[in-house]
DNA sequence: TATGAATGAGGCTTCATTCAT
DNA sequence: CATGAATGAAGCCTCATTCAT
């Protein structure tokens, strides 16, 4: 349907260019669609990327959600969340710099203020798995939980950024542990 | 002169607005000069933004080097460090959101060329306060020092975006001492 | 439709001031159209141009070729080949100066190196007149028919340059005399 | 002096791009001159490009006249102005193209009659050359003698173009033979 | 006599959006 | 449902010209 191939379109345009150099033309053209069916479908463009981005958002969410409420003990949930993550990051790196950066810049207001209610309930999404790890097994420090989520998204986001321009000096497995190990354990050995 | 007003307005401009939402009529009529003297003093927009971006990051590294090059003990001066950083995310949100973020999108390959060759520039200054951190006192883990310095800015980014949406329930304090301890120690309190 | 509309408007603009001093908002102007739809239907200016010379050129040949293919002696070839020429010339004077002049000041190269192209073409064509003419015939002399070609289009646009600076001293009639002559038999009477 | 060197470095800038593409800037900077030298020496851009052209014009002149005035026979007399001809054309091929035609587009009406004036008056001296050979020698045919002159100089400026863009296949001799065969004794081996 | 910073009109082009079919 | 021709506002940039020094 056409709804369908102009959505996929979008995701591949908006993450290759960003929101405000991927223009309607070539997502019609990609969705092999008139551009007068975008405006039938969709009503325009900032409300286009919204819904990819939402849809985005849902995607990641489902697929960590499953970890989360399994039962398995905190590390592995870490370990797997990042996991997740850094796939998200790696595969379509333009899509979650735009879903987790791009957001603040120069789309309409509206729209806007429901990007960030999504990227904000994904941020507390996480932050639940962390009150969990501060509660039932007491192994999460006392931090603020969201304070905590944001600062795991941006940790993993900016060592990614920083591993694809230089992927010839890491391995996929040296980005994963180091990830692992700057959020659980940090920079410092100790502090005496 | 000219050249000074022009460079004002494009910093206020281009953090207000990102790059491609930032007009160079906005810029011209802020800098309350003709059109034409933003083209007799920059040879284009991008040449603009990476003016401007260059001298930000010059700024900042200016400021922490001074800590650098102290004597400090490693941990003051990584407090230090966290401090400055806090104070140019939180001063000029979007403009240190464009340095570190939207270097990414659609600017001119040679600009966008050299405006990464900056980041880096600034992430190597970071990494060798780093590694001196390791080899000197024994404090800091043996991880890739600039994989290291890339995940500090990253946390301290999206912690800042966090509490600037936020910052009611946090203090300027709370978020420093956040910071500072999901840097150096990590989420867990122990790995057992 | 609108492209018959734009490309007639074109012919117009560009006749009377030659490329540079033609704007797009003067031919969307005359055409009637709003500026977008230029370019919706041609790429940008110099393309335009180029569609524009093209057609020219395209109907003089056309109009040409029949004479060429008639069972006619060579002279009164000669004769309505010069005749077809000067209804070009004092028809649309600034774009036969244009097709057989302008084709060398600023325009995009590729878009250039077609029109010197169809030049090209146009004048080969006019060479394989005076081939037939030695061959066949043995009237013309053993010239390089190209560049009699060549030779033949300038004598017949400063020709009719000057008739038109000066009409109220000669008649077309006067002009096809004299073109004729210059091109068949020369200025000198004899040479000795 | 300045004045002198504006002059040269817009005869080579308005002869490499004609007149539109030509800028102020750059004749300053080729003459090595600010900017604003220009407009102390020179009302404005079509004023100094008609000096320009002026000058360039007097000089052909100056180079013919001297063939004229001297008792050579008339057919070496032609063959000497051809001589010049092409040399002017093929050294600054440009400029006489400027000269010779760009004259119609896009400069001041005043300017631009001036300049037709001079044109005219160079025609006409050609002109005079041919009339001569008419009456003295009884060797030029008894065609308009103005008509004549425009027809050489078309010649000529579409000769040239042709080799300059075919200078491979033929030599400097060749064109020039060439070029005197056609315009005395034309195409036609004889008419019957 | 010369400078060069500043100007602003005017040009080309892009692109989100509309609408008649 | 879908189309695609048409739109026009808005953007970037060029360049002849002016003027205070």
């Amino acid at each position: 349907m056409s709804k369908d191939k102009i959505l996929q379109a979008a995701i591949e345009v908006f993450s290759e260019n960003g929101y405000h150099r991927a223009s309607m033309d070539e997502i019609a053209a990609r969705a092999q669609v008139a551009k007068g069916t975008l405006y039938y479908n969709f009503p325009g463009k900032s409300q286009l990327f919204k819904t990819v981005v939402k849809q985005g958002i849902e995607e990641i969410m489902q697929r960590t959600e499953v970890e989360l409420n399994s039962s398995l003990p905190m590390k592995e949930k870490m370990e797997r969340v990042i996991g997740h993550h850094l796939n998200l990051f790696l595969e379509s790196r333009h899509f979650s710099h735009i879903v987790f950066n791009e957001i603040s810049n120069g789309i309409e207001q509206d729209v806007l203020d429901e990007l960030k209610e999504l990227k904000r309930t994904y941020i507390s999404f996480l932050a639940r798995m962390i009150e969990e790890g501060q509660c039932e097994e007491n192994l999460c420090r006392d931090v603020d939980p969201n304070l905590a989520a944001a600062s795991i998204v941006g940790t993993l986001e900016s060592t990614c950024n920083y591993y694809l321009s230089h992927h010839d000096m890491y391995s996929r497995e040296d980005l994963e542990r180091f990830a692992f190990t700057m959020i659980t354990q940090g920079l410092f050995i100790s502090l005496d």
